[in-house]
DNA sequence: GTCTATACTAGGATAGAC
DNA sequence: GTCTATCCTAGTATAGAC
């Protein structure tokens, strides 16, 4: 599948590798604010300014301020798929998902989970324009639906419930407020919320 | 506790009457925009033309649109409280924890779940200003965390979970968007979904 | 591909007449 | 308390020089 270039020049090869250490650099920007702030709040002058370029730089790289986010959304689904690829071949499907959603919460505690308003139309259509976008999305989703399906068949998740339902409740445990209110109480440690809200994902509130 | 106002001539009742009605129009399309589209991607231009008055008469009743956005979560908080007190006393208190997540799921799948970002700080600081706002808030909450105390201690919900957090999981559940997105696929009937997402959140993922 | 400077617009808020 | 007309800031995006 790589395409047939011409043996890279040094020059070339060090241009490039420099630009990409500057778009990471802008990515990484966005995707903290993105974490803080929201797409919403986040203005494209804090990024030029916590990037230390200019506004117009930036427009230079991407596009639009959709395709920052696009960017930092790209990124982080490429950081869950080398997670994903971290986990054991051996291990039962439940503990899979039970390990990447606690990544995930680890993540957003860590202020590196950048977040999108699942309502802001504008927004959403350009993400589904983004091949890249979609890309990383679908395969993660496929990854995660297939332990799913497993789990079920295997008994360990309730089999009653659609695999998207559980697909659903999942990703949203990666943006869900609970652990970061949990943890702006300063009550409780990290370790003890993630544990907690992992809990409840998959014990329920419930006495067992 | 009320006041000694002179009795009332009808001509100020009818005023007062027609300032409430009013008032109560122009919180309800808040409440209706805030549903559908969130704080950030409400204008104040769609909530005078929902209402069908000017603009600048919007302002005369409510001094900012974060003013606009309390009102509508007052009065979603009222809404609740109407709700609880619907529930039987007799019934256990897990039964009207569950019952007043199923009512608030269903609210928001009939989009008249106001759903505000929880991030934006100027919002958060006027909301917390605001003191219907927080009398209401504290109300409601008070009563949630006196029927979660009461079903840790009945064992019936784990009493090794701080009920804090138990009261977060149970307020984020109004804001899940994955109810939502469940209905957007269009496969699933709105009792279903509301089934799904109540036992995942009372009985976990896994299976029994 | 970086900069400074600026265009352009959306949108929150207000002035002032009635 | 309602209106029309306007102000003004913030914020996305771009022009044009280097």
């Amino acid at each position: 599948m790589k395409s047939a270039t011409a043996p890279k020049s040094p020059k070339i090869s060090f241009k490039q590798h420099m630009l990409q250490a500057r778009e990471e650099a802008i990515v990484q920007t966005v995707n903290r604010l993105l974490a803080e702030k929201g797409f919403d709040a986040m203005t494209v002058d804090e990024v030029a300014q916590g990037v230390g370029i200019a506004k117009a730089s930036l427009y230079k790289h991407f596009p639009s301020k959709e395709d920052l986010a696009a960017a930092a959304m790209v990124r982080v689904l490429h950081r869950t798929q080398a997670h994903l690829q971290t986990l054991p071949a051996a291990d039962a499907p439940l503990d899979k998902l039970k390990a990447t959603v606690r990544w995930a919460m680890e993540v957003q505690l860590a202020g590196e989970m950048p977040s999108l308003p699942s309502q802001n139309s504008s927004l959403r259509a350009k993400l589904m324009e983004n091949a890249a976008y979609l890309e990383a999305l679908v395969q993660v989703s496929d990854q995660l639906g297939g332990w799913i399906e497993a789990a079920q068949k295997a008994g360990q998740i309730n089999p009653q419930l659609p695999a998207i339902a559980v697909l659903y409740t999942l990703f949203a445990r990666a943006c869900d407020p609970v652990p970061g209110f949990l943890q702006a109480s300063g009550q409780y440690s990290d370790t003890e919320i993630v544990d907690w809200v992992l809990g409840i994902c998959f014990e329920g509130l419930n006495s067992r």
